[in-house]
DNA sequence: CATTTTTTGTGCGTATTTTCACAGAAAAAA
DNA sequence: TTTTTTCTGTGAAAATACGCACAAAAAATG
């Protein structure tokens, strides 16, 4: 049976999905289950069959899923069969830190454009970049065709720069900063914050 | 009404409304409504009252909440009127932005002890840490009373290190190694990828 | 070749989560 | 004071998500 919307709980499962499986790729396995699949991951064996039954028919009755295959048509799905060229803006330790970072490239994701408004920092070079002036953003954004951002600039100017990256074209944005941003619905949003994930943790410990 | 078992995916909304009602406080903001609330960070009105009534009544009908007694709520609902010790173990170059963020201090978090591997790192300081050597770990950890942890390890060793760390006597990791930690039921994990809340984004681009 | 084992995809029931909508209480307005 | 407005807390309904359990298919075994 292939696709309805598809609940974006499921599509937000898929990533981790790709990744166990991977790691079972370089790891040289060939063949998986759901039930292998599910223990890697901490996830139920059917939630996994159900999930992925969403988009089509993967495995086969009695021998499971072909690493490679499940693979690659979760790239497929998750539109991640090309290069992603991504824009970093802010470059203080956290921005510099991402610049460095390998594991985009390694997962076809390209930091093409790195800004900040600091005069010190424009014109320095991070991991191959040129920092550049985040008041050129509305120029440089839209002509390299870069829709997806990484925002990593102090909370007191996240809201502004946000707004700045959508009216430059941006559609999805990786959300550093420790506030919501309030943004259009067709903007794609996710954020990551520390500190939220430490008070979810502290809630349960002693 | 007070506390069943409170689902986690209502604690894991809490410190979103913490986060935003402590950004009303310092904007002077006395009181608010659940529908105000909801507005700032995208939950809806009803959401916001149902989580909150499982911990107790902290409104007035009429009035709304005051920010001030809802922040002290949420603080102490999630255990944060004590300080947290935390230990940072992976000193690459997210490790060192980690010790270097303001954001921990600031919300009762320390970090207390910072931990590599690298002979070259050993000895040095970092954002006024010493990095001490990760074989410590066992020594340290317990004679500190830390209980929560950060993993900025490579993923290649961070199930070893993960379990060294709940050997140690950790109870809560938050883990920056992309791949899935597999701990004991009653150690608390969560994950920060930016490469899977990417993965996630490009399904809904073109 | 027949039997047993493995494992998928899915219908269906259950559980969880969200939203609706309203009584009741407080505040504001008249 | 009385009426109207605001806004909570919550029971009930609706919507979503999850998991069981099984037919069917493939592979393995005897």
């Amino acid at each position: 049976m292939i696709t309805r919307t598809v609940p974006d709980i499921v599509v937000g499962r898929l990533p981790r999905y790709l990744q166990a499986l991977e790691h079972m790729y370089r790891e040289g396995i060939k063949t998986t289950s759901s039930q292998e699949l599910g223990e890697a991951i901490g996830i139920s064996a059917a939630q996994i069959r159900k999930d992925l039954s969403q988009f089509g028919e993967f495995g086969k009755q009695g021998t499971g899923y072909s690493v490679a295959f499940l693979v690659e048509q979760l790239q497929s799905i998750l539109k991640l069969t090309r290069i992603w060229d991504l824009a970093l803006v802010g470059m203080g330790d956290l921005g510099n830190a991402l610049a460095r970072y390998q594991g985009f490239a390694e997962h076809g994701f390209r930091i093409t454009a790195a800004f900040d408004n600091d005069p010190e920092k424009i014109g320095k070079e991070v991991a191959g970049l040129i920092i550049q002036d985040s008041r050129e953003m509305k120029r440089i954004i839209p002509s390299l065709g870069i829709k997806i951002a990484m925002l990593t600039v102090p909370a007191s100017v996240a809201q502004m720069v946000a707004e700045e990256l959508v009216d430059a074209g941006i559609r999805a944005i990786l959300n550093y900063a420790p506030i919501s941003l309030n943004l259009p619905d067709d903007i794609h949003v996710e954020n990551i914050d520390p500190i939220i994930k430490l008070q979810h943790m502290t809630y349960y410990l002693d």
